[in-house]
DNA sequence: CTTCTCACG
DNA sequence: ACGTACGTGAGAAGT
């Protein structure tokens, strides 16, 4: 046994690394006396929880605010059995990020399920976001264990993953490379004192917690919806989706060939990389277009697609306009590129994350947008292009299975009805009518035209995004004076947007900038955007509203056939010959009454492959 | 690291 | 006083 000590805020600590198996004894007793929650953290060969072989894990540290024992989990069978019993043992458990990582570790190497790890244990990462939703690009804390143990606990205590990446660096290995987590000895000194840091600061980090959401009145019950929602992620996580190897090679080459065949033509042009927007714009201008849009920053013109479509004389799905000859370079540069996005963005990392069973497992994280909302990454499977199947068509169903996707019908009008009281909207959903061609009618009059309804959808989601007259114009094609007259009578017609919109800044300026959604979330608003508010109103609860559906499910016992929460959407995995049972099990669970507002769904039943629903035979 | 672009709801 | 499109992840180029 060998033993560290130090002190946070001025309360000393004990460390204990268990080096023999005969120190495992001590451990057992340990736990066995413990009664509260113990913090548990895990030191890993690196992220890819299923892609790395069994010498994967390599510590569990077990910790309380003053006492913290790290098993070198990779010593052998002993060291295994002690972590693995201390995980059943322990009556309650933290750590940070401990339902979305560590979790998943414990149940694929270790054989701690999360259905019996995740019921016991509490995760200072979901009472951070509470807390604060922001990343610290938008002015939030973050959710770094760093600040919050800065903040919360001690300013002085040490950053220990940058300390780590200094003792890798000083080993010769680059950050990048991830070969420090792999090789640094298991009883490096400051790796068995920074693992002991990390369960003892988020121990206290829990607690500090805790106090600050009743100091400042975030709902409690909050956490342990929380909790739920993210270890049903975790699940879908575990059961992952399987590549279509096969097919996604066929696709790699036909994408391949695409880009030679483009970038030829652009390099005719003095385009030598069709991604350096400056090289697009000169070559245009060398040809004789005039290029008027500015980007984003305004300091250089801008030769995005809608710019280069205009050019091509092509719509968003390729078809021809017909009203000028098509510039043959901003055709070759929107094709080039759009198939070495869709070669490198989507189909390597299908083939790069996969695992050696053939399967990807995205990374769900619960609260990552600043209004609740979830996002997905590695891969970002909920950013796959939807206007074609291809890429969509690599992911397969369980063998024997189909996918069945299940989304909310308008569900952010749907909240913005409810939240804001809208009346006549609320009377009209509930009437089942269409809710634009019902506003059209409003706006425009009985004998409104197809094109009145787009303009009556796209001043909806304005409403919804906080966007004007200019944006609606640009969105649906009609002039912005039509527009800026059709939002007019609209305000009228359902005036309760504006005085929600009021309402909800005024209290927001009283809360110190924070707005208080209709689950309880305390959401910051920026100053200079305050008109936000409606969308974080509507964006945050609709996000509660997949998430209260996701728990419907979980009662219904469906969870096992989840594979993705998509915004507004579920995807299932499910048995064939159940497809379409499930599929309406499934729209049950996602629909509901909102504060009088019918919330209601629909199901697609598709082929094996997730193209299946997105126009491909199979 | 920032900018630009593009994929989604 | 007035009006403001919202939220993400990811890759390539260029500083």
């Amino acid at each position: 046994m060998k033993e560290y000590s130090g002190s946070l805020a001025g309360v000393p600590w004990r460390g204990y690394l268990c080096e023999r198996p005969e120190d495992l004894n001590r451990f057992m007793e340990w736990v066995e006396a413990q009664r509260g929650t113990v913090c548990f953290d895990t030191e890993t060969q690196g992220l890819k929880i299923y892609s790395t072989g069994p010498g994967f894990l390599r510590l569990a540290q077990f910790g309380t605010a003053t006492e913290a024992w790290v098993i070198p989990v990779e010593l052998g069978p002993a060291f295994r059995t002690a972590a693995t019993r201390a995980l059943r043992r322990l009556p309650s458990l933290t750590g940070h990020n401990v339902i979305g990582f560590d979790g998943l570790v414990v149940d694929e190497h270790l054989g701690v399920k999360l259905e019996e790890f995740c019921p016991k244990t509490q995760d200072t990462m979901i009472t951070a976001k509470l807390l604060d939703p922001r990343s610290p690009e938008a002015g939030g804390m973050g959710a770094k264990l760093k600040p919050h143990s800065a903040y919360f606990i001690d300013p002085s205590a040490p950053d220990t993953e940058e300390g780590l990446t200094e003792v890798f660096r000083e080993l010769g290995y680059t950050k990048k490379s991830g070969l420090g987590w792999i090789h640094i000895p298991w009883n490096h000194p400051t790796y068995v004192e920074y693992a002991m840091l990390d369960v003892i600061l988020g121990s206290r980090l829990l607690v500090a917690h805790m106090a600050e959401i009743e100091r400042r009145g975030v709902r409690r019950a909050l956490i342990d919806y929380e909790r739920e929602i993210s270890r049903m992620c975790a699940i879908m996580t575990r059961a992952g989706m399987y590549v279509d190897d096969e097919y996604t090679a066929t696709q790699y080459g036909v994408l391949d060939a695409e880009v030679s065949k483009y970038l030829a033509v652009a390099e005719r042009y003095g385009v030598t990389s069709v991604n350096s927007p400056a090289q697009v714009a000169s070559a245009l201008q060398a040809m004789g277009e005039t290029l008027t849009k500015k980007t984003k920053s305004g300091k250089s013109l801008s030769v995005d697609g809608s710019v280069l479509r205009r050019l091509a004389d092509v719509t968003d799905k390729w078809e021809r306009i017909g009203s000028r000859t098509p510039n043959p370079l901003a055709n070759a540069v929107l094709r080039a590129t759009r198939a070495g996005k869709w070669k490198t963005t989507y189909l390597d990392t299908f083939l790069h994350e996969r695992d050696p069973r053939g399967y990807i497992h995205p990374n769900i994280q619960t609260l990552e947008a600043r209004t609740g909302r979830m996002s997905i990454t590695k891969p970002a499977v909920q950013t796959l292009p939807s206007g074609d199947s291809m890429i969509r068509r690599c992911l397969l169903a369980e063998p024997g299975h189909v996918f069945v996707s299940v989304d909310f019908q308008a569900v952010e009008m749907r909240v913005l009805a409810a939240l804001a009281g809208v009346k006549k909207m609320k009377a009209a959903l509930i009437a089942g009518e269409d809710l634009h061609g019902y506003t059209a009618s409003l706006v425009f009059g009985p004998d409104y035209t197809p094109a009145h309804r787009k303009v009556a959808k796209g001043i909806g989601l304005g409403k919804v995004y906080g966007g004007g007259a200019d944006h609606v114009a640009g969105q649906t094609g009609a002039p912005v004076a039509d527009v800026r007259r059709a939002m007019a009578t609209y305000d009228s017609v359902y005036p309760e947007i504006k005085q929600a919109s009021n309402r909800w800044q005024r209290e927001a300026r009283q809360q110190g900038l924070v707005t208080v959604s209709a689950t309880g979330r305390h959401l910051p608003l920026d100053r200079e955007r305050m008109y936000a508010v409606v969308n974080y109103q509507c964006q945050s609860a609709a996000r509660d509203v997949l998430g209260q559906a996701l728990i419907h499910m979980d009662e219904k016992g469906l969870l096992p056939f989840l594979r993705l929460p998509i915004h507004d959407e579920v995807l299932a995995s499910v048995p064939r010959g159940e497809a379409e049972e499930v599929a309406r099990e499934i729209e049950r669970c996602m629909t509901f009454d909102l504060m009088g507002v019918p919330i209601i769904s629909e199901a697609e039943v598709g082929g094996r492959s997730w193209g299946s629903l997105y126009g491909a035979d199979f």
